[in-house]
DNA sequence: CGACAACTTGACGGGCGTCAACCGGAGTGG
DNA sequence: CCACTCCGGTTGACGCCCGTCAAGTTGTCG
């Protein structure tokens, strides 16, 4: 666990740089924040729900979702994250946590402290730009969510966290339409669609069977990307990932 | 239309005012922003999905929806807003609207030049801190809908939005949960909640005959709002309102 | 008083949830 | 090296919540 490790950086350093031009300066002044990263098992909570932390979560390795519960236990899942990926800067500003986060996969997570990222966005704007672009972009791809668990069926809507998940694993570097993996269970999905797993199984089946997707366990190949789009109503524009 | 109407800006004020602190100077600064009002029916589109906007909507008087299209037509809205709330400040960060800016009620709307509004946040970090804490906000409203959509079952769904939109009027002062009246359609409920119209006039008939909320018209009473918070799974912790 | 939008209610059907059983692979311990 | 466990995945049977369709009512505005 070393105190201070440059390469747990690079990811977000990376991914802001798609977001906004950074100056060599920002982007060093980002690298030098001081950083404690861990590896962490599949199913840790990096957040709870009620807490106010005072570090701030950036994903290394792995993957992670936030989610929330409701009355009956429920688990609605509202995005997903990978590499690269701030997971509360929300905190930033907002005192108490509202969701949860959890990985769900093993996960390398490197800790910011809250203060020391303040006082960065205070002296380099670029860089709050770039944070507040990332916010309106989660919240983009939110409004997305909420299209697709409120007025889609359940195959596109199955279809449609493939498409976007394909999109961002290929955005950061970790596959393409071609061939990606999946890290996260069908319980997990069905919880991202507000769906049950036993359907999600049924759907998978189904865009399998129709040739949308090709499957072999959890690696997903779509040979048609464009077929896919459409089955999916899919359309990428909500990502924002033209700079 | 007046081409620079203090009186315009004052809801907005007051609601950056409850989100951050606001030093006279900013507050001064943001009430000298020029701005264009414009009365329009209910109905009117201030913003469709693909354009790029070049002046940012504040709503001064009445209420507004963002919403989004499946490929089958079918609108889901993803957020109501009323007096005070900035419609598309996504805007100055992106570039093409992801979604529609539609007005629910006839509504007195004022445009100020994205220009402008960035100038501000750039001289006046207090009001950019501000801006983005709404984004956050704004961002944890759509989780819980995604919650909501996904997640609740249909009397549950209908109850949270009256909930919602019950603590963000009287946050506004535009009415209390003993009594407030709603702008929209049930047709629009439903398409705020995932549902359909006819299923969502049957569940207000049953809030109202279990004597959960009160109906005449579109004024509705909540005179037990514990009880009201119960049936809804309502918690307004994820609105954010304690500054 | 006619037109139209919003609201209301009933009948019926289907998409998806629920329940339950079974399979396969990975990890674990004897 | 095999038995056991457990989690995730798979499949079928059945039923309910909510969508669909359709008719009627109310209220409002010209």
């Amino acid at each position: 666990m070393p105190a201070n490790d440059l390469n747990a950086l690079e990811p977000l350093a990376d991914k802001l740089g798609r977001l906004t031009d950074l100056s060599p300066e920002d982007r060093a002044a980002l690298l030098s924040l001081p950083v404690t990263t861990e590896i962490v098992r599949s199913g840790h909570y990096l957040v709870r729900e009620g807490q106010t932390p005072s570090s701030c979560c950036l994903l290394v390795e792995g993957f992670a979702c936030r989610n929330k519960l409701n009355a009956d236990g429920g688990r609605q899942i509202v995005s997903f994250h990978m590499r690269g990926d701030i997971l509360d800067l929300q905190h930033l500003l907002l005192d108490a946590a509202d969701h949860n986060v959890q990985t769900i996969s093993e996960s390398t997570v490197a800790w910011i402290p809250m203060s020391q990222l303040k006082q960065l966005t205070f002296e380099r704007p670029a860089i709050a730009k770039a944070f507040w672009r990332d916010t309106l972009i989660d919240a983009s791809i939110f409004r997305e969510w909420v299209l697709n668990v409120g007025r889609r069926d359940a195959k596109t809507r199955v279809a449609h966290m493939l498409c976007e998940f394909a999109a961002r694993c290929t955005a950061a570097g970790l596959g393409s339409p071609e061939r990606f993996e999946l890290p996260m269970t069908q319980e997990e999905i069905a919880d991202a669609t507000g769906l049950t797993s036993v359907h999600v199984n049924r759907m998978l089946r189904i865009l399998d069977e129709e040739k949308v997707i090709d499957r072999a366990g959890r690696v997903i190949r779509i040979s048609d990307w464009n077929h896919m789009l459409h089955i999916a109503d899919f359309d990428p524009a909500y990502l924002h990932e033209a700079a």
